[in-house]
DNA sequence: ATTATCTATAGATCTATAGATAATGC
DNA sequence: ATTATCTATAGATCTATAGATAATGC
């Protein structure tokens, strides 16, 4: 149960590490300092020792695991590409940017419900590192529509439906595995299957 | 606060209703009885008298509001229809059926992410509601692919792609006022332009 | 000396029940 | 008499803090 039993690490680290996997796994509500304290393999109070309350050890954790999510975008890598192989990377490493935290969008989906304004901050910082993104794309988007390679398309709403495809398949694990259960594919095969099925499913309504 | 002012409507009643406001909100973890007492109008013993426990309570309206919104799905109205049509319809009927409790798809991901198994029998029922609808798609593609209107497509990935769409939006939402907050389109407006742009995508992308 | 860790506990929930009282139906 | 509603409270959390003790760095 307990997450580190090699004593000579620090455990301020120890129990950085048994929150995000408690944090991730239910959320801010429904994980105790108890449990916390239970699997990092000390006594609740050393919690509030180092981060004294348990709001603040969640959002340290919860704008750590963002910055990281956010800084695995790399619109260089895409820089030079041709539109349909920029929307095929694009579909494809932001699906594999959410499988490292497959529970992240569920996470931030449930915090901003229970909590709006509390990561106005976060939402701010993320909207301003999307937007050359979005602008890019949409000047592609409006050079291949003039040259006739694709029909006409409103970028806001491709890119809403780029996203509620790639973010959907990981809200919905739970209801998948469920009803997937004895059906011989893991959840992980589904997911690369996804990647290409999206990029086809995508590229097929937008190409003239 | 108190949802029901009238002395001589039934109590029971008024705290079902006290209940599903809350429960669709926050969820059955964070939703205390006492909560449900003060909206209801009543002292939190009551709702014990009634129900005997929070769980029973929250299993008759979680059961009531699937069954509710899966009996809404009426594939009779959409027997005769050509593919393109059929389509449209089920799309825009099923985003209307999501309309009316724009919470429920985030509360039942939750709960099962929670406490899977828990509603193994419900998921059950649905799988076998929905799956003559699956059955006549399956067999509508195949026709129109054999007759050459459409291009070949996985019909799994095909619907799971258009619940994808028509899901995420919901799941998303507060994040998504948060983000679009004075962009002057409302919600509701949003919601009636999805309807449009997803069936334009879906069908773009499998017609030839 | 300072820092890390522990024990103990206050004060705030929350669910569920026991038992008293009020309202209603014969 | 029966059913509906209330008050009071037990017992189980949970967060945060105070104060004691153990470990570490000079």
């Amino acid at each position: 149960m307990s997450i580190n039993e090699d004593v000579s690490v620090n455990m301020e680290v120890t129990i950085l590490k048994a929150a995000e996997e408690l944090f991730l796994a239910k959320g801010f509500d429904l994980t105790s300092t108890t449990q916390i304290a239970k699997k990092a393999g000390c006594n609740q109070a050393l919690i509030h020792y180092y981060f004294r309350t348990k709001e603040n050890l969640f959002v340290k954790i919860f704008e750590s695991k963002f910055i990281e999510f956010f800084s695995m975008v790399r619109p260089e890598r895409i820089h030079g590409l041709e539109l349909h192989d920029k929307l095929r990377e694009i579909i494809s490493a932001h699906i594999t940017m959410i499988s490292k935290y497959p529970s992240l969008p569920m996470l931030v989906i449930n915090e901003i419900t229970i909590n709006p304004g509390r990561f106005r901050k976060i939402i701010d910082n993320v909207r301003i590192m999307i937007a050359p993104l979005i602008m890019e794309i949409t000047s592609d988007l409006n050079r291949a529509e003039n040259s006739g390679s694709i029909r006409r398309v409103d970028p806001f709403h491709l890119l809403f439906n780029i996203v509620s495809l790639n973010v959907f398949m990981f809200i919905a694990r739970p209801i998948y595995i469920q009803v997937m259960e004895n059906s011989g594919i893991s959840y992980g095969e589904f997911v690369e299957e996804r990647k290409e099925q999206i990029f086809d499913f995508v590229w097929n309504s937008i190409k003239k």
